[in-house]
RNA sequence: GGGCGAUUGGCUCAGUCGGUUAGAGCGCACGGUUCACAUCCGUGAGGUCACUGGUUCGAAUCCAGUAUCGCCCACCA
């Protein structure tokens, strides 16, 4: 019988096994689902978060997406109607960022090309980088549907905006009005308060008299009121000057005028609750349209608003003498001529919060315009009952709490922004300021209101925010709005995996969607992940140069490496510090895992002559720790504990199957007593263990897993049960424990244990063979001991073995386990330090037996432990004093 | 200002329903050319589980408070 043996290489090279097996998965059609749902089989769908189609892969990507692999592969294995749709966004405001840049280069730029050609340029740019991502995925082994691939500027998509948008506005949820809104004059739109990222900073505090108006409504030199103002630039819109009410310095003010500087406009003295008394003086301007809280006071009190503020943040035609400055030039300006009138009272610097953008770090004004918005409060009930309830849960669940806080605080959405890259709003103007919003591709046929034809009509130039195709993701996906068979057969879907940072960006906001035009939760859990930090605990950033490149870390170690290092240890919803030592470590596991099957590959017995044979000790046991890794392994993965998944699988295949079970397969393999069909036998357990070990492994270390399957199965057709491809290969079912057999196990590695401790103790060297003296501590330990003798041998090193069954002398280096009482043949010499190893090992039994001795006296446990727990302490108390008298210690 | 979380060996982190010897990896010390792997093997040291109080026969675990750190949200100009 000759087979095909291939020489693995004796270390695992991901750089050139890896491409190889990701061309071969894809060969296979590996990662789409069947034609048809197979019979029975549930659905496991997730749908991508769509990485920003500008963007490089970081570890929040990499992270995502083996999380999201993990899974998917196990369901595949299972058997499931499995899904994994990849996609992409177009991430307007973070697109036009980068393509602004780049034709600021050209010496071009948005204004100088318009918006037709600002666009046509912007799809260039599109066909050069929408692969990208998805190309650096690839090289995660990400396992995505890409015949699915999505983008989120794709005309499903763009459709399912408009019927989205449609739906809303017949509802009564979308609406048109004048609000304060963020603005960020760089970026030149709105952005949400969620893009508006505060951050404390050292301002100043100006204190500026406001003189008071006489009765012919000039300004009185002499009496004047005093405001706080950290931003004298707004002054020309102020249109109050408000104290609180029960202040008793301003009383005899309120009711009077204040005239403003510069623009000589005479405003009320108002009284209002909103005015801290302790803060500033206590008297505060109020610039109802450049400021959040002074905009509610003018509601309040009927107030006009001013704006003095361009959409560059220049001062307007409203600032007289100042008009065409920049705010920030604009301050100091104001600031000497309030000092030259001699109105500055004060100056001193204040610890504040200010409004940045989050794509470019400009301050962001306050401003008052006209804006679409959606109103959210029916959508957020839903959404937060949907969690509440129990019908979509999120991981960790303290999350839940976030979520609801969130939810119950919410404000009506912004949804329109003033860019151009991206889905435009479908709404339409008629002359007579009618509005028609329609989902037809190609707009209105007339004015809905007054049935004026489309020619007189004018598109709203606003697109909308990112996030609102983004919150259509986990069904326009699939088809949505049209009843496709992938809508029908992969929705609801069931994960959705993301960063926590983005839970109210995108995962509240599909929440509310997907509820409102679905009528269904789009996923039935949550899991969020924490962000991936650098050594010291620092956030990655370009800024800092901390920022570690995935494919670099790939290029050097491997993609499975990579994998293993940040899924192991790391709890959903927490932050983790990716250090050296764990990509070290996960590299030295892939390999670990390699040269396991190229020993066991290499170790076949050549001919392999099957025969009747018992199943031993080592098979027994193997077999019965396999059992119990695959029950737990598949239960971490059913529980979304992937971090749990790589601990089990990781001790498996290292301590149980290499350190003990390899071990012990050599002993079988190499004796010389045993027949060709129990070393046949040895072998093949071997090889059809390292079958089941890497289907578990397999979606942790999905490359170097299939890379082993094949060989495996040339050489050991029954390890892989003639499953041309891993990834397709069914999950295993556990096995049957076998108690009796890990007992006698672990009773026996327990000695070898001991017995190496006394040689390392007595400094013998690590070749070397000593007699080993054993006296059992009762027959039925004794068998076990003869038993298990030929593998007691080899891993202990000791031969030959004395068996002693009466009392013997014991010498001073006589220790002791569960099977017995034992010593060494060493050399007197060197036995000083066993000597003492020994008494140590007896004192610590005594400490425990005491401990135990005084636990069981007590009354109250016997009394009230339940009985279970009191006989097992019992039973170790009785075990400890065995041990201890044959030690020939009467402490007890 | 409100909310959430964390605190476990030198480091990074696990720790199930409360059960009496608290685990892992890295690091450290010692020993190793045992024919899969030195990216390895063996052995060992190292923790009063942040602190205080409570509940309990029994607390890293449950409760209350304190301290420190971190994050999120928020309209004191």
């Amino acid at each position: 019988m000759t087979t095909t043996r291939r020489d693995l290489a004796p270390r695992y090279d991901a750089a050139a096994v890896e491409p190889a097996i990701y061309d071969r998965w894809l060969e296979a059609d590996a990662f789409r689902p069947a034609d048809e749902p197979p019979p029975g089989a549930e659905p496991f769908v997730i749908i991508q978060p769509p990485p920003n189609v500008t963007g490089a892969l970081h570890l929040g990507h990499a992270l995502t997406a083996f999380v999201e692999d993990i899974l998917i592969r196990h369901h595949r294995m299972r058997g499931d109607d499995t899904l994994w749709l990849p996609g992409v966004d177009h991430a307007s405001i973070a697109a036009q960022f980068v393509l602004d840049r780049i034709l600021a280069e050209e010496g071009e730029s948005r204004a100088s090309l318009g918006r037709d050609r600002y666009l046509e340029r912007m799809w260039q740019f599109m066909d050069a980088t929408r692969d990208v991502i998805g190309v650096q995925h690839r090289r995660l082994g990400a396992s995505l549907d890409w015949s699915r691939l999505r983008f989120t500027m794709d005309e499903g998509s763009a459709r399912a905006v408009r019927v989205a948008f449609k739906r809303l506005w017949d509802a009564g949820l979308a609406y048109r009005g004048e609000a304060l809104v963020n603005w960020c004059p760089r970026c030149r739109t709105t952005i949400s308060d969620l893009e508006n990222i505060k951050h404390e900073e050292t301002g100043t505090l100006w204190s500026v008299r406001y003189h008071l108006a006489r009765p012919d409504g000039t300004p009185d030199p002499d009496a004047w009121i005093t405001v706080a103002t950290t931003r004298p630039e707004t002054i020309f819109g102020d249109t109050a000057v408000a104290v609180h009410p029960d202040d008793d310095r301003y009383r005899g003010l309120v009711g009077r005028e204040a005239i403003i500087p510069f623009v000589d406009r005479r405003v009320p003295i108002i009284a209002d609750e909103h005015v801290e008394r302790d803060f500033g003086t206590g008297a505060v301007k109020i610039t109802p349209a450049h400021d959040f809280d002074d905009y509610e006071v003018g509601q309040r009190h009927g107030l006009p608003m001013v704006t003095v503020l361009d959409e560059d943040a220049r001062l307007t035609d409203a600032a007289t003498g100042f008009a065409g400055l920049d705010r920030h030039e604009a301050r100091p300006r104001i600031v000497d001529a309030l000092r030259a009138a001699g109105d500055l009272e004060d100056e001193r610097p204040h610890q504040m919060v200010i409004g940045r953008c989050d794509r470019c770090g400009t301050v962001v004004e306050p401003r008052l315009s006209v804006q679409w918005f959606v109103r959210v409060g029916p959508l957020a009930e839903r959404a937060l009952a949907s969690v509440r309830e129990g019908r979509t849960r999120i991981l960790p669940a303290h999350f839940e709490k976030v979520y609801a806080h969130w939810m119950e605080n919410i404000h009506d959405w912004a949804v329109g922004r003033q860019l151009w890259w991206g889905h435009r709003i479908p709404a339409w103007y008629c002359p007579d300021g009618h509005i028609t919003v329609t989902d037809a591709q190609a707009g209105p046929d007339a004015c809905a209101t007054c049935g004026r034809p489309a020619a007189e009509l004018a598109q709203e130039t606003d697109i909308f925010d990112t996030w609102f195709s983004s919150g259509l993701w986990p069904f326009s996906t699939l088809g949505w709005p049209d009843e496709t068979p992938d809508l029908a057969r992969f929705y609801p879907t069931q994960v959705m995996e993301t960063a926590y940072e983005i839970l109210f960006f995108w995962v509240a906001r599909m929440m509310m969607l997907g509820l409102f035009l679905t009528d269904r939760e789009p996923f039935h859990t949550v899991y969020l992940h924490g962000i991936v930090r650098d050594p010291t605990g620092s956030k990655m950033s370009k800024t800092r140069g901390n920022v570690v490149d995935p494919l670099e870390m790939i290029d050097e170690v491997g993609a499975d490496a990579l994998r293993v290092a940040l899924v192991s240890g790391n709890a959903p919803g927490v932050d983790q510090r990716l250090t050296p030592s764990k990509v070290t470590g996960g590299r030295n596991f892939t390999n670990k895992v390699w040269n396991a099957a190229r020993f066991v590959i290499g170790a076949r017995p050549d001919p392999l002559v099957e025969g009747p044979a018992e199943a031993g000790l080592a098979e027994r046991w193997i077999r019965s720790r396999l059992a119990d890794a695959t029950a737990r392994a598949t239960r971490a993965l059913e529980t979304l504990d992937v971090a749990g998944y790589a601990a089990t699988v990781h001790e498996f295949a290292w301590s149980d199957y290499c350190d003990w079970f390899l071990e012990m397969v050599k002993v079988d393999l190499r004796r010389t007593d045993a027949s060709e069909a129990d070393r046949a036998r040895a072998w093949l357990v071997a090889a059809e263990v390292l079958g089941d070990l890497l289907r578990l492994l397999h979606p942790l270390m999905p490359f170097v897993s299939e890379a082993i399957w094949e060989p495996l199965g040339e050489a050991a057709p029954t390890a892989t049960r003639g499953e041309p491809l891993l990834i397709r290969a069914a999950w295993p079912q556990p096995g049957e424990r076998d108690p009796d057999t890990e007992r006698d196990m672990a009773a026996l590695t327990d000695l070898v244990r001991s017995v190496r401790d006394q040689r390392t103790a007595a400094g013998v060297p690590a070749g070397a063979w000593l007699p080993l003296h054993v006296v059992p501590a009762g027959p039925a330990e004794g068998d076990r001991i003869a038993a298990g003798a030929r593998y007691l041998e080899p891993l202990a090193r000791v031969r030959p073995l004395h068996l002693a069954a009466g009392p013997v002398a014991r010498p001073p280096t006589a220790s002791s386990t569960s099977l017995g009482t034992f010593w060494l043949g060493a050399d007197p010499a060197a036995a000083d330090a066993a000597a003492a190893r020994a008494a140590a090992h007896r004192s610590g039994l005594r400490a425990q037996a005491e401990r135990l001795r005084a636990l069981l006296g007590n009354a109250a446990f016997s009394e009230r432990a339940p009985a279970d727990v009191v006989a097992r302490e019992r039973a170790r108390l009785a075990d400890l004093e065995a041990q201890l008298a044959a030690l020939g210690d009467d402490a007890s």
